[in-house]
DNA sequence: TCATGTATTGAGACAATTTCTCATTTGGGT
DNA sequence: ACCCAAATGAGAAATTGTCTCAATACATGA
């Protein structure tokens, strides 16, 4: 998701304490890259911090929101996932099968640029999403 | 959310019985605007057609979806919410307090009609967030 | 190094949201 | 009007998220 130790260092930037269980998340986190669920997020943070709970894990994953490090985002699961809470996140979803294509490159900084000045607006990321159909389900159908 | 009778009649061109149940839900969709959840679209359905059931409201909602009429979204609530499924949404949404602005014009219909033609993807709307920290928040820190 | 105060945690109850099952009903073509 | 597959309601069950409170552990200063 991140240089190793990224946010566990944002954390003690911002005051917070660095403990077990928030080590163990923020790992997780930096190591699986992309798209966990926050039951995902418990489901492997105990393997590195057994006694790990599930309050923490939302408390944790709200913490990091609340500082900009992470950013949820909805994935054609009723789960709430994370993905890393800067740059971008460009997707096609398609609405009958699910399934998510990935693309880069969606020159909208100007915009984003425009956006901030008018709305006063400290940007930090972006989520650009294209909803539809898929190849596959279209000749399907 | 769209023309009167939209809904109903692309249900009813796609082969699906065009129940009761069906026709408060749709209703609901119709007159309601924006943002409903699956339980606002429950209670204001119960108005039209009392017997309405929760499962009815999800099935229907899922059916409309893969349909490409509505669209799920996320919106710093944990319950699932629904949009219409064309055209574009576009907001700044605050990692902090969660506050949610709504902005026109993205200047995106290049790139998705670029898209669309890589991926042969039928696109039917797309979703714009940018993420970060408002005005508000910004001088709260 | 150690004691201290406070932030943080775990456990589990609780609440909200979504899914599933199955007997019953109903829309719409014949 | 009849028929039957599609659709529904009711409620159980599963999943996801929130809350409380006593116990714990981090970080600071001595």
């Amino acid at each position: 998701m991140e240089p190793s130790g990224h946010l566990a260092e944002a954390l003690r930037r911002a005051g917070y304490k660095l403990t077990a269980p928030r080590k163990a998340i923020v790992q997780v986190l930096e190591q699986e890259g992309k798209h966990l669920s926050s039951n995902e997020v418990l489901v492997l943070g105990r393997r590195i911090y057994p006694l790990l709970s599930r309050a923490t894990v939302y408390r944790t994953l709200e913490l990091l929101t609340n500082l900009g490090l992470i950013r949820p985002i909805l994935l054609n699961d009723t789960a709430q996932r994370y993905v890393n809470g800067e740059g971008g996140h460009h997707h096609l979803v398609c609405s009958v099968c699910g399934a998510v294509f990935e693309f880069e490159r969606c020159g909208i900084d100007r915009l984003a640029a425009e956006l901030a000045e008018r709305f006063d607006f400290r940007i930090r990321s972006h989520l650009l999403e294209f909803y539809g159909i898929c190849r596959t389900c279209q000749t399907h159908a």
